[in-house]
DNA sequence: CCAACTTAATTAGCACTCCTAATAAAAGTC
DNA sequence: GACTTTTATTAGGAGTGCTAATTAAGTTGG
């Protein structure tokens, strides 16, 4: 009989995930001394660098990094007083500001951007058809750790380049979302989603005439038997 | 076909693997409020905890949650002022302590083990096969990072002198461990084996050499389910 | 139109994280 | 007995992360 103790699969698994975030820090503190950019710091330039042109305040900053609206502020006076992050009005909301990086700020936020590449090695262990499983599954948990709101949420899918809507018939969940490999409803779009990645303008645009157009639709609901709604709405705008 | 593959596979899992990180950088603080027990600490309770009976003194405890000295020192110290860690003398140095927890202390211990618990329902998202190929696939990864000095040694199989890799017929327990002599499959595999002993360099590379190549003799054809042939076929041919 | 929300951001206060550098003390070396 | 290494700590400093309270600017409703 053997003595080793009988941890489950899921169990292992969630120690050796441990294990990874435990390198993440680790390095993450590494770095920091040397660059003079602690993780947050760098994480807060890397997300401000993706949003460039939008204007994002200090609550935007803190939900898409999980923190509080406090530690944020924090964090990004810090950048300030660095000189790579400066404030500008927003035009809408005399209160609200809207981070920008510097000119010094772009550059560091370049190479910030790149600080978690020290796993590509260890990824490349991974044979191919290993990477694409292990791809597939790390999707499979974010969107549950998403939907359970353990994950913050980033940014809206209508501009995300992962973002296909209307494709799907189920007018609960017509669109979706490329990165998780899952369909999302109307109401999953309030939410941001923190695989977002900005897309560009052209599919921002297409994106967004097909929801429009969409959205004139279901302003006039039909229902036919046994035939939601949405789904005609949907057909009829789908384009390829 | 995906429009959505600008970025390589390898750096998605990064991606992703930070996304992980982050829901479980979050998760920590938002316990450690609740149970007034911090990341850290929590860690060195699960740490003292799983060593018991063993001396664990300072630098043990800061080389295995990779912090500095000082740095694991206070954390040491803010448990001993909580009462839930105790030092006691080392039998062998008047120097070295022998931190040891009370009995508060293994009971917070017990409570502090499963805070990352909160993953399970991600990982249960994943059906058995891809569960097992996703344990597998973190070892590879660990293994590659201790190697690297990325990460402090884990008590792992792969890692381990007692460790015989494909030595049984049984597709299901294709491994062996020379501790407790018995078959162990994929799904056995250890990251926290605590009859784990460091084997020498030769028998790591050995026991590297057997499970990389492994995949082209006889493995699991499950392994597949849902993978293009190119993806297996490209592993067919990386090896010498 | 002004009192009563609500929201954006900050301040204050606290405990802890994480680092480097310097120190103290014991143990091993020559 | 001085020299070096190892173990642990202290000192000092920037930063993380939280809650609670505050300031200021919008929004809403009687």
């Amino acid at each position: 009989m053997p003595t080793h103790d009988e941890l489950d699969v899921a169990k292992r698994i969630v120690i050796g995930l441990n294990k990874i975030g435990l390198a993440l820090r680790h390095h993450a503190w590494q770095k920091a001394d040397k660059a003079r950019l602690t993780p947050t710091q760098g994480q807060i330039l890397s997300f401000l660098d993706a949003h460039a042109g939008e204007c994002v305040g200090t609550s935007a900053v803190a939900e898409a990094l999980a923190l509080t609206r406090p530690t944020a502020s924090e964090a990004i006076h810090a950048l300030v007083q660095k000189g790579w992050v400066k404030r500008e009005p927003s035009p809408a909301d005399r209160r609200a500001a809207c981070w920008t990086l510097t000119e010094a700020g772009r550059r560091q936020a370049e190479a910030a951007k790149t600080w978690a590449d020290f796993l590509l090695p260890a990824v490349a262990a991974l044979d191919p058809n290993e990477q694409v499983i292990f791809l597939r599954s790390l999707m499979k948990m974010i969107r549950v750790l998403q939907v359970q709101q353990k994950i913050p949420i980033a940014a809206m899918c209508v501009t995300c380049r992962f973002f296909r809507p209307c494709v799907h018939d189920d007018p609960q969940k017509p669109h979706h979302c490329a990165f998780v490999d899952a369909p999302l409803g109307d109401r999953d779009l309030q939410l941001m989603c923190s695989d977002h990645e900005t897309a560009d303008e052209a599919h921002a645009a297409h994106v967004w005439n097909i929801l429009t157009q969409r959205r004139r639709r279901h302003d006039d609901p039909r229902v036919h038997d046994g035939v939601p709604d949405a789904a005609a709405g949907a057909a009829e705008t789908r384009r390829d």
